[in-house]
RNA sequence: GGAGAAGUGGCAGAGUGGUCGAUUGCACCGGUCUUGAAAACCGGCGUACCGAGAGGUACCGGGGGUUCGAAUCCCUCCUUCUCCGCCA
């Protein structure tokens, strides 16, 4: 979330900010955090004081004790009782107050970066950049669903037989493939300095909160209640959380890591032609990049993500373009996004394959990750960032379409040294 | 899954109701000494919030409770270790 420091030094910023997300609600939410913020610290020097005054008597007492001095104590003692009584109605207003305080902050979205276009919704995202030839594709192009039953490259029925729609099972020279490009994407990423990891796909209600999909948006994901348990939505959650609660040198920064998982998204809402064969799917691969920065890299660190993913598909002979998304259609915890869009020929649509995100301060704020400056006493926030490098789905359907002829699929050069075949033939 | 033991500052390790936010050692930082280094000696050495400051408050695995007062007592959860069971 936010800090409150930021809030109230730099209120009309935040406001100007927040405003690009075309969300009414949320200088109404800045305003009651601030009002909530001053009540709460009113009521806490209060108690404060008397708790002081408390801890005081409590040493005198236990002086007078020593002394044998029952009296005098039993004297104080009564006082402090009275003291007491008004300690814990300030108790009950602290936590109503800081409860309400916390409501609110976990309701203010991150502000976005001033670059961000304001907007409501995708149509007001901005193009930034675009590579790549649109191929022309002949009549007899298959959209990928066809051509992965034709190839015998993805098995979506039998996903739904043991298990549900959304659960492909990919199949011979499709999972092979799907390998490959798994290898391949852990191979450029570990070449650009990202240490790899294994996480956990499974994670504790703490890292959720930690990385800002809890609380509020536990539809998203699939809950394990007997554990309390959450299956991640992406790395980004276990990998970022491995920095909750704490404290970096200046020099271990920036820190960089890699990671493959898969994904689960339940995508509660999503319908029709969106989930048509590989477009949108409740179990996926990804392979994450998460960096963690200090505050005046990290535009220069999102700048360099940003051209690892551009490389990736460049590599891979996909025509994309880049879009900086507005304001509105950013994510929670985004202070800035590019999402990345391949074109998937057959379909005639832009895929989203990747989303690059500088987050700011707002997750570390959350996760309690600081970092210091050599020589410095005071901690600061540190910047954390995150991007798909790549997501698999999407990308295998544009390669299957985008590459196809009426005799087979073409495997891209970079990836034949993985799958050890060049083409997919029936 | 069953039985037992334990969780204290970067590490080690004291502390079982009253100046304990916490003895001590190591590590680390600064200084003295030295041609330089080591050793020795002196000093410093957790995080966060409130406060202009002095200072105050909170934190000894997490949460709750008892008490004037809790690292220390009680409840609960988590984690680690040992033994048994099961198992890739």
């Amino acid at each position: 979330m936010l800090t409150l420091q930021y809030l109230r030094e730099q209120k009309e910023e935040a406001l100007n900010r927040l405003a690009r997300r075309c969300n009414k609600e949320l200088e109404g939410f800045v305003h009651k955090a601030l009002e909530l913020d001053i009540e709460k610290r009113k009521i806490l020097s209060e108690l404060e004081n008397l708790q002081a005054e408390v801890n005081k008597a409590s040493k005198e007492i236990g002086t007078l004790m020593r002394d044998g001095k029952k009296d005098a104590a039993e004297a104080i003692k009564t006082r402090v009782a009275e003291i007491k009584s008004r300690t814990q109605d300030l108790k009950t207003d602290l936590n109503s107050v800081d409860g309400d305080l916390n409501a609110v902050m976990y309701q203010i979205p991150n502000a976005p970066h001033k670059d961000v276009p304001t907007g409501k919704s995708a149509e007001d995202n901005e193009e930034v950049f675009s590579a790549g030839k649109l191929p022309e594709l002949g009549e007899h192009a298959l959209p990928h669903w066809e051509l992965a039953a034709k190839y015998k490259l993805i098995d979506f029925e039998m996903g739904v037989k043991i298990t549900g729609a959304g659960f492909p099972v990919y199949t011979g020279a499709g999972a092979r493939l799907q390998r490959a490009l798994i290898n391949f994407f852990l191979d450029m990423a570990s070449e650009a300095g990202y240490a790899e990891v294994i996480p956990p796909l499974v994670v504790n209600e703490d890292s959720g909160i930690g990385t800002g999909q809890l609380p509020d948006k536990e539809g998203q994901m699939y809950y394990i209640g007997e554990d309390d348990l959450y299956l991640i939505p992406t790395a980004e959650v276990p990998v970022t959380n491995m920095f909750r609660d704490v404290i970096l040198d200046e020099g271990d920064l920036p820190v960089k890591k890699c990671g493959y998982t898969p994904c689960f998204r339940r995508e509660a809402g999503s319908y029709g032609k969106d989930v048509r064969g590989l477009n949108r799917l409740h179990q996926f691969d990804k392979v994450e990049i998460v960096q963690i920065a200090q505050p005046e890299e990290s535009y220069k660190v999102l700048g360099e993500m940003v051209d690892h993913v551009k490389t990736l598909l460049e590599k891979l002979g996909l025509p994309y373009r880049i879009l900086r998304l507005c304001g509105g259609d950013m994510g929670f915890a985004a202070a800035t996004t590019y999402d990345f869009e391949v074109y998937s020929a057959a379909q005639d649509k832009w895929l989203e394959v990747s989303s690059v995100s500088n987050f700011e301060a707002f997750q570390s704020n959350r996760l309690k990750c600081r970092y210091r400056k050599a020589g410095e006493k005071k901690t600061e926030l540190v910047h954390t960032l995150n991007g798909s490098a790549l997501a698999l789905p999407r990308i295998l359907a544009a390669l299957l379409e985008n590459n196809q002829d009426e005799s087979g699929i073409a495997v891209p050069e970079v990836l034949v040294s993985y799958t050890g075949f060049e083409r997919i033939e029936g």
